[in-house]
DNA sequence: CGGTGAAGTTTTAAGCTTAAAATATCTGGG
DNA sequence: CCCAGATATTTTAAGCTTAAAACTTCACCG
């Protein structure tokens, strides 16, 4: 058995000479990454779906009168042609549905079907469970207080984006 | 102009119906993708390399007598052969140098090379000063706060990983 | 020694992702 | 009406990523 078996990660040798906002950036990225990965994993053990069409159908999920391409891809924060491609596969499997708008001819919306809502309802479920135990180690307190400081980091790098171009 | 211009992420619509531990997950993810996508952005424009490649060099800056590929691979939470891919690249551009273990034939290590070094030292020095300017809305306090939070947050993700598997 | 399972890495196939170019449509000013 | 610029989406090419299989080498038990 492995003594000192401490698992290894972004943060890894990162501890006396960087910065600490570098150190934070480092460890929200390690936090992320482990939870993403977990996640991955049990959607495709428990579902056989892959996270990034779990993603979507999350989003079509709290718009039940659908969303345009457009939509989709700010939300999930990716590129225009990703969405496309997820997408795509999402409607070959009859989870999904395209469809055009009636005013603008450019615009594509997407909804789920009754059968890709009523799956997404089920992953749904074990996920959220999944999540709550991810935290279980933190108080309530705990996490309003860590909720509260990632809104003013949001915040925060929200209004760093356009500045610092040099 | 749009007058209430809510720029939409993957908290859009999250608000009330879910558990405080998914809203939680949420915004951190958010947090990160936006600081991910920003870095990927600011990286090609300014020095023509790509996020996976500077991430890489990264964590070969960090132990000046290389990694193994396994190291890395663990390190950087990806895959074994996502690492062989990029690894490639880096070899073939020459900022990056892999070498037989002496010890254990099965194993390479890779290192930077001295101009590989020298073009992540550069990187470096600006993609600290934008994380910086990122998390410059929090206080040196606050910063510390959410440190410590992620911490506890990490340990209790970890402490879950086996678990709830049912 | 010889074989067996473990460990380190690469390969493969499929899918995801981006940035940029291309396509199609819309809007508003002449 | 027409067209120039803006907007919405898709396509393309390159690169990233995973999971699983394949390879190679190692450790060690008998």
């Amino acid at each position: 058995m492995d003594e000192g078996a401490v698992p290894l990660d972004y943060e890894t040798a990162a501890s006396g000479t960087h910065e600490p906002e570098l150190r934070l950036w480092l460890r929200l990225l390690t936090c992320t990454l482990m939870i993403e990965n977990e996640v991955r994993s049990r959607l495709r053990e428990a579902f056989d779906v892959t996270l990034p069409r779990f993603d979507l159908m999350a989003q079509l999920d709290k718009a039940p009168d659908g969303l345009t391409m457009g939509e989709l891809s700010r939300r999930l924060m990716v590129s225009n042609g990703n969405v496309t491609g997820i997408a795509d596969r999402l409607v070959a499997e009859g989870l999904v549905a395209r469809e055009p708008s009636p005013t603008d001819r450019r615009t594509a919306f997407v909804r789920l079907t009754p059968e890709g809502r009523k799956a997404f309802r089920a992953m749904a479920r074990r996920h959220e469970a999944w999540i709550a135990d991810f935290f279980e180690g933190l108080s309530a307190d705990e996490t309003r207080e860590l909720m509260r400081l990632l809104g003013k980091a949001k915040q925060s790098v929200r209004g760093s984006m356009g500045r610092e171009r040099r």
